[in-house]
DNA sequence: CGATCTGTTGATCTCGCTCAACGTAAGTGG
DNA sequence: CCACTTACGTTGAGCGAGATCAACAGATCG
């Protein structure tokens, strides 16, 4: 496990940061005054529903899944944060708690920023405003897009999908699932037995195989997508 | 049926839309200069899937579904645009095309603006995009929690929801649904027999009362509440 | 090394989808 | 205004994907 050198995460934070590109020299020097960071090590929270959710988290080492808990006490998971995300929208907007949770899933570190402070942040630097509104709605997108897959598509289709985009993400046909089995699952709306059950189907099938417990090969992207 | 007296749509959209709010009477201005105005006619698409997506989209006047459409043909309802609402996130991020469809479902008004003027007036007013930011944090609260709703709980459970929300929004216990039953299934991600059926049981079972085919009346909200 | 967590496999059950038939409304043109 | 068409809604029967329950097998970890 790689030791973090150094405690340089608040300018970490603004270089990595999308949202904080373009930004002027001076513009960033002002961000990173604003910026308190946090450690978090594997299996801790960041925040819990029920907090006050009254700043903006960044992710600026490491991965942590975002999730909420349905009345029924089953989990849906929303998102994975990696490097460079953000979360907190809901802190922006109105004086509200959050609704969801989310759990660092290896060592991570975390900058946040007031709502205040970046709300004032905005007014001032109308160019991060507008990268901010540019982030929001690539993740409207890709909700809208989770929703649809998940309710008009099969769960296979779905797992072949999430495969593929891990694959692609990681830019490797063999690659190591990022998630536990159980957290994919929920992801995918789903349960582990099922996802195990698929996984051995598709390998079955010859379309991916399996090289170690979480470790998969694509054989045949082309076929996995045409799962409906 | 109101006749649309005045041919002030530009101005309407300025003045009802809350991404618009709090700006000065001079960008208000500058906002109703960019602004063109079209209408549609029930059943007419505000634009399909393929489409270039250049533009955002605020409905003035009426009410229009956004839906997509999965790859086995299936819909998916996203959402309903209300007066005030606005779509079109995706347009103004990158040339992108739309993946999604948005058909009136009455005489609609729609006021337009370009993704490039849009960009502009973002950076030369920062409250405007401070407004927008906030609108897609609503959004994507939204979508999080229709994406969680939709996995983990019955069928039941999110049609009671529906008829809750519903009732509540047009603030009467007796009230008219404001989509067919085909378009509610698309929205809860089910089937209109599902949808017939489910309607039929909740009114059996003494929690709703039909009153005539689409007008309905809330009997017992808590237990309406209760369903897993 | 036990203990706890995660994954696998099998057997069973159930919710809701599909298909099909029919009923009901709503528009269209004669 | 009524016959005709086309959409929408309801009801029934059957089926299947996937959830659940349960038992076991690896992993991981103090």
């Amino acid at each position: 496990m790689a030791k973090l050198a150094h405690d340089h995460t608040a300018e970490d934070c603004v270089e990595l940061v999308t949202i904080f590109q373009n930004l002027s020299e001076t513009d960033l020097e002002t961000v990173a005054t604003l910026v308190t960071d946090h450690h978090y090590k594997s299996g801790e929270y960041l925040f819990t529903a029920g907090d006050a959710a009254d700043s903006l988290l960044i992710l600026a080492h490491g991965q942590a899944k975002v999730f909420q808990m349905a009345a029924n006490g089953k989990e849906q998971m929303l998102r994975i944060l990696q490097t460079g995300d953000f979360d907190g929208e809901a802190a922006l907007f109105a004086n509200s708690d959050h609704n969801s949770f989310a759990q660092a899933l290896m060592d991570t570190d975390v900058c946040q920023i007031s709502r205040q402070d970046f709300q004032k942040l905005m007014q001032e630097t109308p160019e991060l405003a507008v990268n901010m509104v540019n982030a929001l709605g690539r993740r409207v997108a890709q909700l809208e897009q989770q929703t649809t897959e998940v309710t008009t598509s099969s769960v296979e289709s779905r797992l072949a999908n999430y495969l593929l985009e891990t694959s692609a993400g990681l830019d490797k046909t063999v690659f190591t699932l990022p998630l536990k089995k159980k957290d994919i699952a929920t992801y995918l709306g789903t349960t582990p037995e099922t996802i195990s059950r698929k996984l051995t189907s598709l390998a079955k099938q010859g379309m991916i195989q399996k090289i170690s417990n979480n470790e998969f090969k694509i054989l045949n992207a082309d076929r996995l997508m045409m799962i409906d």
